[in-house]
DNA sequence: TGGCGCAAAACTATGGAAACTTTTTTATTA
DNA sequence: TAATAAAAAAGTTTCCATAGTTTTGCGCCA
């Protein structure tokens, strides 16, 4: 019942974000009563916190078989490219400005946890790329892995990313285009180029 | 509640200076009512007094912990030089000296300006060298232009790059190489290497 | 028939948004 | 330079929506 009750929570957070979303609505989302949902959560803040937890699950586990099924570091860079790409929306920006501002506890700690798994990942990446020759030598993987995560959190910035003028898809795309033809090695440029050709 | 509002009124602070922000800029950025913030302050210059002790707080903990890190009294007076020279920035000074309301102004006006002249110059050096062959011609000039600028956002970001695990200029240098990698054509990399070899 | 579990509805308390009042700051003019 | 008006901001109040709690009614089952 509480898993039911976050996975319905998170159907109406992503649609509308946690703050426009009533308690009311998750009721009657699913067909049950207020009463219900408190007999199985504290607050409106537990079921966020936790639906933010599986959020970021669901998050880690894409990065997970990304990883999986990568054969080395171009592919899963491509990987998190192609599949990040799949996933963050404009209803994603909704639901991370949403934490940001009215929940910032729960953003702080998914923040945290998200960069400290991403940049693991990230620089373990860039290092192995860096050992099979497809990434430059003179690149820093720490500063780099740093750099990227911090250029997502751009793409959440309206400051630089005004929603009403630009298409957050094109941006992502831009963004990973860019990033990966600045690490590629000359070998890493012949790989890429192949490798496209394979999986088009 | 309370913690909360001071946090987000250091954001601010920092950024505007105390006297320049105001209760409903406050409001806005956390998301909450003016109502609620008087309900835990008496009035603004309780919060500003707070904000100050906990930001100098934060100052001596980073004094404790140069202290703590330390072998010896040369060591000691090493660190403090660092970490004080690091810390200290121009919002820092905004926020000690608390200048007038018309600063605020001043600021945005020339931060938007600067943004504005570099985001221009920038986007006129991405598309010329589009149409000299230089830059790949698949690249969103607007987009990197943007992404440029804010890169140098995060570069004084110390969740991304704290200053006392990275060395500005190395971060500068990887964010510098890894733009113009990012754009550049195969004609534009012969020229760069040509270039490079006329001005070692 | 009574107990149980749940939905729906009613209820209370509280915070947000907006309107309002008061005070301070700024701009204008003589 | 001082007086005055206007604008801006600090601080207060009102109304409403929602969170969270309690009550009522209903269906199901032993």
């Amino acid at each position: 019942m509480r898993k039911n009750i976050i996975t319905g929570s998170i159907e109406l957070f992503m649609k509308y974000g946690a703050k426009s979303v009533t308690m009311n609505d998750i009721a009657g989302h699913l067909g049950i009563s207020k009463k219900t949902i408190y007999q199985n959560f504290q607050d409106k803040e537990e079921i966020i916190s936790l639906a933010t937890d599986v959020y970021f699950e669901n998050k880690l586990k894409i990065l997970k078989e990304a990883e999986r099924n990568s054969k080395n570091a171009v592919e899963l860079l491509y990987n998190l490219t192609v599949k990040l790409k799949n996933r963050i929306s404009a209803t994603d920006l909704v639901v991370i400005n949403d934490l940001k501002k009215y929940h910032r506890e729960i953003w702080q700690k998914f923040k945290a946890k998200k960069h400290e798994v991403v940049f693991v990942s990230l620089l373990k990446c860039l290092k192995s790329g860096i050992s099979e020759g497809l990434f430059r030598k003179d690149i820093n993987p720490e500063i780099l892995a740093n750099l990227h995560i911090g250029e997502f959190e751009l793409l959440c910035n309206e400051d630089f990313f005004p929603k009403d003028r630009y298409v957050i898809s094109e941006i992502q795309e831009q963004i990973f285009d860019h990033f990966i033809h600045g690490i590629l090695s000359e070998k890493g440029f012949a790989f890429l180029a192949t490798y496209k050709q394979t999986t088009a």
